[in-house]
DNA sequence: AACATATCATGAAAAGTTTTATGGACAAAG
DNA sequence: CTTTGTCCATAAAACTTTTCATGATATGTT
């Protein structure tokens, strides 16, 4: 069934039948009854390589996230793929992992699949290194291009984040005003995110005065997934001699990691021992005790990350730039 | 950048570029040498529009999914999108959620999208009253479906998927010889999967001849990540006289619940009450004790789905039925 | 050696379906 | 009778794959 077939049965020409699809309003009420009866009746759909080729656009957005296994990203791409079908956008999806050659050959990939934009979802599409950024810069030549949770200023890049620095600045004074006096900053990555994390922690340290010296920073080199790792490597880090009385952690699968080294090395929480967690997962819930954690407002964060993608498809306005702010769900590890 | 500049500059025919494109081997080495040589220098890629159009195919497969959020849907389709793009193939994301015409629409918008193929990610798209499944059975004429984790025995319509009535059964057994004498069976959904988990349930129970009357069955109507629904159920269940001292549960998430409320009756793990989850997720060691599960290798399915699908795509012959069996991940809580 | 046949390499053209630009037909208004 | 505006048809353009046809070369036969 084409378009020749239904223009053919509804009498009129096949430009006609293009324009009722289309909503077009060159066409008499009449005839657009006409033509759309028979495209009911045949249950007609327009052949979508045809409609690319004329339109240069299949519809379609492009999801790249590293691995859309992990807990967090998992909930971004979901909401994201629900919103963009809400605005009637299809999602491309591709998980590219966390290596920079990986990255962009999926993001080449996504181009030539001309889909309308693509959106990079989470913080590891940014590194540190600049000159490793030019491939986003190459990109947006070619179409818009979104970044969840990371901020790149460049034309046609539209950013939206939390404020990864402020929220753990935020939760590092809390824990001071606490009485904590000795606490360790827990990062698994070296991402955007975690380092923007990384400068709020230094500054919350710096503000109260407190010098470094009683106050650590830690990486953790394993995967996400490593909980026991996590563990080993604090009971580790502790008979070298590192003490400390509070962890703010870059994710709350480290925090999960963090609860397992107390249980561990017999220290009770949040007595002996703080623990705040970030992105307000599950995880938070089904550890004991349930774990307190900075909720950055995830699912609000990727509906306007959507309505600003459909704004920019649709040519119209909308900023580069949008900043959202943690809040501290206090739960029983502090 | 078309096929034409491309046959311009190379000096030969559009015919022999696409022939070298696609690997035809009519094409004396000298010439395809030459042609690949200008492809390169042009960095060109062939448009997918007109590709699709000649060969009626988008080189992808849509990946249809309750809910991408879940852990264990998660997993699953990383490791399905994983296989795909190693073949090559792209991966079209739809999350349908759990009711019957969102389903139906997302289908048939898959359909229409000219995917090669479409995968049904997850036991949910199986219904228990067969003619709420003639949708599946009206897309297997268009395309190759792909069920994973559902049994469904038509024409066209591939399935992978682990044996949980065995499974359930086995974990059953195994706390019945583990001097359990009250086992309870915990779900949250009534689709294939967790009904075949019943089944395995019953029939373990009849094995061993003891009657339902000790042991009993479980709806928990919440959703899935609401652990502390599943707490306050198991809660105001005991308060009116339920007794068990176990638990197979059809999800680890409600096995996590199920910890929650030893916790708030006070029970002792795994000495008043034994809990076997299922799905063996990262939930299991974020628990405290540490979760007994099943696991049901969903990687080594996914990565037999995605292999069975290029396959067919490839119109070779494979098994219309594959079946995986699960596996008693013992941990602290039995 | 001459001719017929098979094989290989290549080109020309059709097929696939839509959108858009252009222009024609017709009716109403001036 | 001319102008204006509405509605619609025609034709061109978007780009690739594939089929058919043709020319060239190699092989086999007499």
């Amino acid at each position: 069934m084409t378009i020749y077939d239904i223009s053919q049965k509804a009498g009129v020409s096949i430009a006609t039948v293009s324009r009722v699809l289309n909503g077009n309003t060159n066409v008499s009420e009449k005839t657009r009854k006409k033509v759309l009866d028979v495209i009911e009746k045949y249950d007609y759909a327009p052949n979508v390589f045809a409609r690319g080729l004329g339109l240069d656009s299949m519809n379609c957005v492009g999801i790249l996230c590293a691995d859309s296994s992990d807990i967090y990203l998992a909930k971004a791409v979901y909401y994201i793929e629900q919103g963009l079908r809400a605005y009637g956008y299809n999602s491309l999806l591709s998980c590219t992992g966390y290596d920079l050659e990986n990255r962009k050959k999926s993001l080449s990939m996504m181009l030539n699949q001309r889909v309308d934009c693509v959106i990079l979802v989470g913080s590891s599409y940014l590194e540190q290194d600049d000159s490793n950024n030019a491939y986003i810069r190459e990109a947006s030549v070619k179409m818009p291009v979104m970044l969840l949770n990371a901020d790149f200023d460049c034309e046609n890049v539209y950013c939206v984040l939390c404020d990864d620095f402020k929220s753990t600045m935020d939760a590092t004074l809390w824990l001071m005003e606490h009485k904590r006096k000795k606490i360790l900053y827990l990062y698994n990555s070296t991402s955007y995110s975690a380092i923007r994390k990384l400068s709020g922690f230094r500054s919350a340290i710096l503000m109260k005065e407190q010098t470094l010296d009683k106050n650590y920073e830690l990486y953790f080199p394993g995967s996400r997934d490593d909980i026991d790792g996590v563990r080993d490597l604090l009971l580790e880090t502790r008979k070298k001699g590192l003490e400390f009385d509070a962890v703010v952690c870059a994710d709350d699968s480290l925090a999960s990691g963090v609860i397992k080294y107390a249980k561990a090395a017999k220290l009770s929480i949040p007595k002996d021992l703080s623990v705040i967690g970030y992105n307000n997962s599950i995880l938070t819930i089904t550890c004991e005790p349930e774990l307190s954690s900075v909720d950055n407002h995830l699912q609000d964060q990727c509906e306007q990350l959507v309505k600003s993608c459909v704004q920019i498809l649709r040519g119209e306005e909308t900023p580069r730039k949008i900043i959202f702010s943690g809040e501290l769900i206090e739960r029983s590890t502090t």
